[in-house]
DNA sequence: AACAGTTGGTTGAGTCCTCAACATAACGTA
DNA sequence: TACGTTATGTTGAGGACTCAACCAACTGTT
């Protein structure tokens, strides 16, 4: 291990800003998306993710690689939200090991409640804060910063099959 | 309830771009801590803020108000800190229901233990996908969301008495 | 002094997440 | 066909957080 590159004090400054002000954030979102929508945050991005794919069905590793890592996470998640009525489990006939997730229409009806005021919320806390020129600053920086962490992430989601056809 | 002020493609662009590369980004300074550190990015933050105070002393309620916002959530966590010998509570002799956090010498060698990876983590995650320029945007953006969030806080932080003296 | 209201902190139940272990099915090769 | 390997998905235990309820102590008013 070589030595260890420290935060000089403007860049500690910059983090813990950063820590602070996403954590916050992600905390109000969360609150007000479990109060007025029932759900969290993460239940209500996969409504979200299966509303836009086509049939509003995807294989359930199509989901978890689409937006929530972990496989074992997303199967708690749609146990639960099966357990709701807002999405059903099918069999896959051509592979027998795998399953699809189907957003019922419960669970259309339940999005579609839910996102206006969580819409309104991300634009109170986030865009109403920030000046035009800064929200654009800030869709590079989280690019780069998303590149970083998951290089390809951008064209892994562009070449998904399950986002054209099915 | 007036007319939802719905995301423009570029908007939910950029909020999809931010959630994402936030969320990896937590999920992955989480994972090294838990894994080199033993510990959740949360009780780090304790055991720095306490490590920053005065005789390394915080009354439960400045710690928890500081930088974790839950009394309880904090209550839980220095349950689980002062079982792992890394802080000790100590009752407060003029407030006979306070209680004071202390950190011990073992809390603050696992702390001086765990830093060095994380603050590589954070630099090669964070620092290192971003020009100056964008790191000096960055720090504008969230002082600005952290203002939006919680209007007053870096003059609470500054004002704060227990930040000054004892 | 007494009482109502506020503040400091803890507790327990329920929820969500992680991690590791597992079962099942598909694939590749001999 | 048989066997080892890989991929899909589930399960259960344990940890961390939230929410609401709670106790104890301080404060201000009368």
């Amino acid at each position: 291990m070589s030595e260890t590159r420290w935060l000089s004090d403007e860049e500690q400054n910059v983090w813990r800003t950063f820590a602070a002000a996403t954590s916050m954030l992600h905390a109000h979102i969360e609150a007000q998306l479990q109060r007025d929508g029932g759900m969290p945050h993460a239940y209500y991005e996969v409504l979200v993710v299966l509303s836009e794919a086509p049939a509003r069905t995807l294989r359930m590793s199509e989901l978890a690689d689409a937006r929530l890592s972990s496989r074992s996470r997303l199967s708690h998640a749609v146990a639960r939200l099966e357990a709701s009525g807002w999405v059903r489990r099918e069999a896959c006939p051509t592979d027998k090991r795998g399953a699809w997730a189907v957003l019922t229409p419960a669970g259309f009806a339940a999005l579609e409640a839910a996102a206006p005021s969580h819409v309104e919320t991300v634009r109170q806390c986030l865009f109403d804060a920030l000046t035009p020129e800064q929200v654009e600053q800030l869709g590079e920086i989280m690019t780069a910063i998303r590149e970083q962490m998951s290089p390809g992430y951008e064209a892994a989601i562009d070449a998904c099959p399950s986002t054209r056809s099915c």
